[in-house]
DNA sequence: CACTGTGAATTCCTTCACAGCG
DNA sequence: CGCTGTGAAGGAATTCACAGTG
């Protein structure tokens, strides 16, 4: 989230923040953004703020973006077009290196500028310096793609289907879920 | 999150389930569940568990998701071409309503069984029966569109694009960036 | 007997207040 | 003088341990 302000405030060519103006905008308090940055050292220049070129690129290198990250689109329907020319992915320094799915009318079509693959290929990622997936496949078939990635030694899986995975320890899950986020709401209403 | 996997055990026809049972399904622990359902009312039957059915309508309603709920969606990119056919919305009882969009192209067209309207007619929501309004226009278009819902009477937004959006404190907001989400996987790798 | 519901203990996170520095 | 960095205080969430119940 701090990588994302920053970030974005270096395209507006401000070279300098302070926590109590990045705490407006990200709608915190003070305190908590000086806490969280000091967790990682020092990043600010006392009765000045925080600069924003270099909090950004340290914050890539704690995140471990400074290298350009290659990631696996599996599922080539409505959400894996969407997700593949989703233009923010660059903001984290994310590249879509290959996508599968498993339909013989997908295989060999084109999204963006990649060749959709099968998915009995997923065990190239391996070779391929691909550590990272996003799963965009129907619930019932989350599981068996999951195994197939994880197999082929994925280390990183953004699941965006509703279910919840059953991967090794090692392995790192983030699940994002739409209709439950929406689900939230009319509680607040 | 509660609500979505008692819907879901509804469906393998499970009568009831413990806290035991429920934490290895959910990665989280016994006594967390407990506490968590107790806050709402005791749900469960002592020696036996929480009765499957009968807690996901209690579930329900508390989340207000016991009647339909009408959602509007802006904008009909391929990011909004997938939510309108995501099937994941029925467990929460949401019914896509309304379509809007900016684009000459896009008005008029059907998505699903739904027209297209002009997003200048996102005033007709206040008299529709619709409050909750979904946010899939880029990033820049995300603030001049939410005003627009603010003004229609919206009382609850989810926004997919990276930004934040700046609303009366009686709208509630839910941002999802799934390029942050990914963000976070490396660092664990 | 198995499991819930819940006060108490613990741990974690947030906020405060101010010393210290550019 | 303004703002960061941080120990200390305060508050919130989690976990424990067990009394209570079908």
């Amino acid at each position: 989230m701090y990588l994302r302000a920053f970030s974005l405030l270096k395209t507006e060519e401000q070279p300098t923040i302070s926590s109590r103006q990045l705490a407006l905008r990200l709608h915190l308090n003070p305190p908590q953004i000086r806490k969280d940055l000091s967790y990682f050292g020092a990043f600010g220049t006392r009765g000045i703020g925080y600069p924003v070129a270099a909090t950004a690129e340290r914050l890539r290198g704690i995140l471990k973006l400074d290298v350009p990250q290659k990631a696996a689109l599996v599922g080539a329907g409505r959400l894996g077009n969407a997700i593949a020319s989703y233009p923010g992915f660059a903001t984290f320094g994310f590249e879509i290196a290959a996508i599968f799915d498993n339909a013989d009318s997908k295989i060999g079509q084109t999204v963006g500028k990649i060749v959709v693959e099968d998915t009995a290929r997923i065990g190239t990622i391996r070779n391929r310096g691909i550590h990272l997936a996003i799963l965009a496949v129907p619930a019932e078939a989350a599981q068996a793609v999951a195994d197939k990635l994880v197999a082929a030694g994925a280390k990183g899986i953004l699941n965006l289907s509703p279910c919840y995975l059953e991967v090794p320890r090692r392995v790192k899950v983030v699940t994002i879920d739409i209709a439950m986020e929406l689900g939230t709401l009319p509680y607040y209403m």
